[in-house]
DNA sequence: ACTATAACAAACCAACTGGTCGGTCTTCAA
DNA sequence: TTGAAGACCGACCAGTTGGTTTGTTATAGT
């Protein structure tokens, strides 16, 4: 029994402290060596758990990156005036984005620039999140639309593509300014066009 | 004579591979040994032109990366019409996009995710063409409004910076789905937007 | 002709990379 | 009591990393 919850103590906090070191030097440049120091791990211990680093970053994203961002998008969309409802998750992003995150953005689209091109599985993990994001912002459109909330005269498809790919530029173009100031004009821009959104 | 010419040969043959190599791996991954060996080059050839691989690394985005995306950004820009000449923009880099663009992405945004956060010389030479990028978006709006192709109403600044961040951000984004298909919603997402800026 | 210097070449280096392997300790079922 | 398996340790490995050093050749200025 111990032994049980010792090896889930060991591969959970293997996990996260993977998570934080990818999130701080991608994947490739963390090194499993100061992941270990920083566990208190031996080495024995991660090729116990995971047969090999692509497997510990696959597990980082599955199990910590893309559940974190899952959960907070799908609880700001249950709604039927979705316009409202992203504007309000824009502005409570505003406020609660800490320096952290204004230095180092999103996780999913720092591993998404870095391993799409060079490995076909973070690039399926990636991209199914994505999709998964854009289909799911895209009913929301269509039942603002239904609730009359959202203009009949937007491309539900276009607009929810054109939104997530503005959402990830826009935290990535704050990580090379450093700048709270332009996240604020940022965020200000694209309210403006999800005003434009409505009938 | 001849000696400076092939200085001059070598030191741009280093910059070019090196540039694809970045592109291909990203700054860190990029390997000098494979540089050189792609070069035909020696690495007392490479240390005499480059003290280290950061210098080498500012060079490529100074002299290559930076100065071509300008060049085709302002070609695109001089016209009282800011939005068709952008329009027109986004439907012409639609048609020429490659399967290795798409692929790979724009090197600038993906030096910028990756080595913001940890070197602030790029950092501050991605910040700067950025911001170039920006102020002259910004003021091509302005020069729209006064011609009474752009509204009074809109917010330039705002508009500027929500601009280059969804383009940056359409960019990652047709990276890990790999998709052409995707780009061409985008894109028809993002003229959407555009004309909504008209008076 | 002489010399200084630019332009390379290539052997060499310490540090680090991800990964392996033999062994140890604990737990638990038979 | 015994045996098997899970959990973990840490020495070890081959290969690679960016970088240094020593040496050679070619060219330009005097």
């Amino acid at each position: 029994m111990n032994a049980v919850v010792k090896q889930e103590d060991s591969r959970h906090r293997l996990l996260e402290v993977a998570a934080t070191e990818i999130y701080e030097n991608g994947y490739q440049a963390a090194s499993i060596a100061t992941i270990l120091a920083k566990t208190g791990l031996s080495k024995g211990a991660l090729y116990h758990h995971f047969p090999k680093k692509l497997v510990l970053g696959y597990a980082v994203l599955d199990e910590i990156f893309i559940p974190n961002c899952m959960a907070r998008w799908t609880q700001a969309l249950n709604d039927s005036d979705p316009i409202s409802s992203i504007s309000a998750f824009l502005r409570e992003g505003l406020a609660c984005t800490t320096d952290e995150n204004i230095r180092l953005g999103c996780p999913i689209n720092n591993l998404s620039q870095e391993m799409s091109p060079i490995d076909e599985g973070f690039r399926q993990r990636i991209n199914a999140a994505l999709t998964y994001w854009r289909k799911s912002t895209e009913e929301a459109f269509k039942r603002g639309q239904q609730a009359g909330t959202v203009s009949l005269r937007i491309n539900t498809v276009h607009n929810a593509t054109f939104f997530v790919a503005s959402m990830e530029g826009m935290i990535g173009l704050i990580k090379s300014a450093q700048n709270r100031e332009l996240l604020d004009e940022c965020t200000q821009g694209f309210i403006g066009y999800l005003e434009g959104l409505r009938p």
